[in-house]
DNA sequence: TTTTTATTTATTGGATCCAATATAGATGAA
DNA sequence: TTCATCTATATTGGATCCAATAAATAAAAA
């Protein structure tokens, strides 16, 4: 089913965002295409799919490098996450969800609530929540029956640091991050409860609010890669936490 | 200055945008390349390129169509413009305009006034009105200092639909044409007033109110489609009306 | 020593050839 | 007549060649 040049694109993409491909590192064509072990036209056509993805930065008659982003930046891409995000949840609760929808949206719900009875974290817990946070997301997201709402994220949900600033965590203060998940689990009962009672400015609020509760790994985010520490990242995803 | 390989891109956006390319024509790789004078390798990548702009879709195996929109997914499109342009507005105002960004606003606002003391609209006022709605609005886009904003509507402002709605007007009943054009005017005035008053939620509900004005559009522009009609456009817009 | 100019080199962009593939049409059997 | 299968054709995808171009370097003049 995968098609060879698509999968050039996914590797590039894939070696971006894990960080294997540092931000700044210049791409050649050549070089590039022996690696991967094609030819260079499949390579061209990558490179000019990123560039328009916002993960590389093209340099004229030098190829291109890997997107370098400000801290600023980084803000502004979660700001705009959020009003996507709270449109979404706005017009899901304008159309109703379906049962369907209902119903695995509870479940999510059930499952992060058996998470946080615990009291505490662990890496296979992040992950787990990190798996629920992207459907509980998606689902809404779905529900507003919007496809421009996608379409505008899966810009954005490309950015090497909106990808990073959506799940990354520091493992070193785990305790913290603990409270962090946990808030943000209540605002998805909050944004649920709104949505299903049919509060379509509530629910945007919220969960424009929830999204903007990654501000904070912004910074944490800069300040890492300028010393050229690698966050810790659980692989993509395509909502904020 | 420009390059042959953008010219192609260009060539075709303008060719789809326009309406020269109905929605829903079908476009092969060597007619579309003997047509424009150019080898298959531009037009390879022209067209990778406008179907991730979201202006044709794929298929497999027989080149591609000119993408085809439904009226709900013009609806949604505006709605997503409303946040972007909003939370644009929003920053505008927490961020202070610059004297310059603030002198071209009022500029642009005074035009816009001795335009609507007469009381009635033609073709040409239309026209020139287009192009400082275009202007107004980019420079609040760039005030606010978020280049996310700018990329995320880059999107949607290629697409077919939101241009047309954008920029389209009823050449048959320009009384109304006017009231509308009036009207959104006076909202102009009410988002630099609310941005120059630092008031950024004010800001950002006008702005929204503003952009989701295009609305009654989104019908108008389908039911045109659909009997094969084009409705009057000026030319490509970046902005909301 | 500095600046300008010429030359070399690295790199992308376009054209064309060949291979892979999917659709459309034709042919045959049920 | 209808369905399945096979064949032919249209079309894209990849590789490679050549040309254009921009950057880096070397050389020469001020």
């Amino acid at each position: 089913m995968n098609k060879p040049g698509q999968q050039v694109i996914s590797r590039l993409r894939q070696m971006i965002l894990s960080g294997d491909l540092a931000s700044g590192q210049r791409l050649a064509e050549i070089p590039t295409a022996e690696q991967l072990g094609v030819s260079r036209t499949p390579v061209r056509i990558a490179f000019r799919t990123l560039e328009q993805e916002g993960l590389l930065t093209k340099l004229s008659g030098r190829g291109y490098i890997v997107r370098q982003v400000t801290q600023a930046e980084i803000s502004g891409s979660i700001e705009v996450r959020g009003v996507l995000e709270g449109l979404a949840a706005r017009q899901a609760a304008e159309n109703s969800l379906s049962n369907e929808q209902k119903h695995e949206l509870l479940t999510l719900l059930r499952q992060g609530d058996d998470l946080f009875v615990k009291g505490s974290i662990d890496e296979q817990d992040l992950a787990l929540y990190h798996d629920i946070n992207q459907r509980f997301h998606q689902i809404i997201i779905e529900a507003s029956l919007n496809p421009a709402i996608a379409e505008a994220l899966s810009r954005n949900e490309h950015l090497p640091f909106a990808s990073v600033s959506a799940l990354a965590f520091d493992q070193n203060n785990l305790a913290q991050e603990y409270r962090r998940f946990n808030f943000a689990h209540m605002q998805h009962h909050a944004v649920f409860d709104a949505i299903t009672n049919g509060q379509g400015s509530r629910a945007e609020a919220i969960m424009r609010e929830h999204a903007n509760a990654t501000h904070g790994y912004a910074k944490t985010f800069s300040k890492m890669e300028e010393s050229g520490e690698k966050m810790q990242v659980l692989n993509n995803v395509n909502s904020a936490l």
